[in-house]
DNA sequence: ATGATGGTTTTGAACGTTCACATGAACGTT
DNA sequence: AACGTTCATGTGAACGTTCAAAACCATCAT
């Protein structure tokens, strides 16, 4: 735990000769001391241990990625945290992606494009320049042409995202499975005695929001629930969402539960909800998708689907690993199952007691995450 | 702009003999193409140039960081994007920072770490690996260590905030002008008519928050502003401003005017003015510190302090360049201002007629910011 | 003793670049 | 013509590590 030298003039670090010399060894099995342990002799590797921990030795990157031409390093596009309205999503996924690839011996380089082509040229740049071993992607989108781009340039990289539109897509990805997600809500809330659930979701076409309706379909009609008039789609937003949900609610037959495709869906619902001076988790039930730090903050608090993000960042870490060690293993293509996180924006139906008579008050049980 | 060679089998890529060769001088040359052009024959360069192009080539970067023993790349440390109710604005500053270092032919290398002590180790393990040339901090803090780690390490590195409770700090930082900020939002409020005008602070000892609430004492004082009863103080949060909000406004001599320390303050504060009925804007005017994105997209819009925060990120990236450069240029402490943005939170004064003479309505002027 | 075996350590070269210096050409001056 | 100067380019070494192969050294069977 020794600590860095501070020598008198130019505080010069150790380098493995240094090391070497100090335990009477050669360089290589300092070298092999880090990489290959257990080629050492106990005693041996014990006092290069010392060695090493006295100088306070570590090896020199640049020299080991010129070498070994591997940097132990991935590449990652920031995205702004508000994107797309997935509500911090990414920047926990860039956090998680830190700690795991750290924790692999990996560390994480981070540029921002402002579109896909302009990512791509980061790609390439970085590719030549040996500055990366590999790629993390996200915002997977119809088009995309990223993963092409990558494959015909031999990248190594994984998707965070599957590739919405081409069945027989070639990379490996992890991404949350948005339908299982809605179809548990769906369930959920018919739990409640739900009936007439809706749904708001964004313009066809949008893969995430494809996919996220899909699950409300499969569930309504698994339960026998009803549909018609029940679905609005849209672009993403908080005006999108309070929009689509008074267009419902004005509807002859209105919801008394809404499922949306994001947070922002869900807050802009709650808000017409309120405007017809409801409160949300009475006379209309709503669950937001993501779990945005708005969600657990507001009052009532907005039960949203909550992506496990941690366990997609090890999973993208470990397959990425996997990638840039074997050449090729196996596809992986893997869906996790976001966790609906039940708060107080969803709460039993009484369609048919409508607000002149409200159910017993029931008191602000605060499932508060995080 | 050739392609990356893919061959049949390996995909090896050029490396500067190669292109030496092509071009018919010696590697050389090429390297001074790249890092002294004005040196090359302005026909040789072009034939450098034209080999360079064809081959697709970019210098190693391992083999470049190995000889000259920099490494183009900066650390960062990642903080969670809603860190301490700073509303984005350390997400902004990455972006920024990614932009600027990458148009100086820097990479940033990002890492997450739970506290100070962690950061610290990452520090040490990223220097002994001469992973990084530097380091960006962010959130300064009092009793804050890494400066002193650092400089005893001697470590190359920019604060982003100051050394809040040293006087005498040795090394190089950059931060936003709170004082400045919140003296301009009194004097804005000032010219609108309101002359009660309260501040929601955080508890004493947070340099931040001393820094902002400065602001308010200066100019209420220059102005000839009452502060009694003006003044209340908590930890961070919606909550918070609520109850502070709530507690200033029930008093005997009430404000017509709010600024907080925080979006989060503000919110919580605009809750407080609609839970008796009123409305920001109107019966009383807030503004928050930050500009965070729920500032815009709520209504009333929030008007709030925003921190130029590209300029901040420029700023870092040319002093820890300098840093890099020359051994220790003269000592760089900036102070950037940061800019009101208004929006519908705030109004003219009111006191005098109170709600039941309303002001002419104002239409909704959305300045939407972004 | 001899040689084969297997584990441990050392040796020399190589990764791709830039540095410090050497070389050579072109030019103007004496 | 010889010289110094400047500019453009070439040469060999070096940065710090790991790879491939060789050398060493016990141990054991022959």
């Amino acid at each position: 735990m020794a600590v860095v030298e501070r020598g008198t003039g130019t505080a010069a670090r150790p380098t493995i000769g240094m090391v070497a010399e100090r335990a009477g060894v050669s360089r290589q099995t300092i070298s092999n001391a880090f990489n290959a342990p257990h080629r050492l002799r106990p005693e041996t590797l014990a006092a290069v241990r010392v060695a090493i921990d006295e100088l306070g030795y570590r090896p020199n990157q640049a020299a080991r990625s010129l070498r070994t031409q591997a940097t132990k390093v991935i590449g990652c596009r920031l995205l702004p945290s508000n994107y797309g309205g997935t509500g911090g999503v990414l920047d926990r996924l860039l956090h998680a992606l830190c700690d795991t690839a750290r924790s692999n011996g990996y560390d994480l380089l981070t540029f921002s494009a402002k579109d896909d082509d302009e990512e791509i040229a980061v790609y390439e740049d970085l590719l030549r320049r040996h500055a990366v071993d590999g790629f993390v992607l996200t915002n997977t989108h119809h088009g995309d042409a990223r993963p092409d781009w990558l494959n015909e340039h031999h990248a190594r990289f994984v998707a965070f995202g599957r590739p919405w539109g081409r069945r027989g897509a070639q990379h490996n990805w992890i991404d949350v499975d948005g339908a299982k997600g809605t179809a548990e809500a769906v369930g959920y809330l018919a739990g409640l005695g739900h009936t007439r659930i809706g749904f708001l979701g964004l313009p066809a076409g949008i893969g995430v929001g494809d996919d996220r309706l899909a699950g409300w379909e499969r569930q309504t009609e698994r339960l026998g629930l009803p549909t018609k008039g029940l679905l609005a789609r849209a672009e993403d937003g908080i005006a999108s969402g309070r929009a689509l949900a008074e267009q419902l609610l004005a509807g002859p037959r209105p919801p008394s539960a809404l499922v949306c495709v994001s947070d922002a869906m869900a807050l802009g619902a709650m808000r017409a909800v309120e405007d017809r001076g409801w409160r949300a988790g009475r006379e209309v039930s709503v669950v937001g998708f993501d779990d945005s730090p708005v969600a657990s903050v507001m009052r009532p608090g907005l039960s949203s689907l909550r992506q496990p993000i941690e366990a997609v960042a090890n999973q993208l870490v470990e397959t990425l690993l996997a990638v840039l060690g074997a050449g090729q293993p196996r596809p992986v293509r893997t869906l996790i199952v976001p966790r609906l996180i039940v708060r107080e924006s969803t709460g039993e139906c009484h369609a048919k007691r409508p607000a002149t008579a409200p159910a017993a008050q029931r008191g602000p049980r605060l499932n508060q995450q995080s």
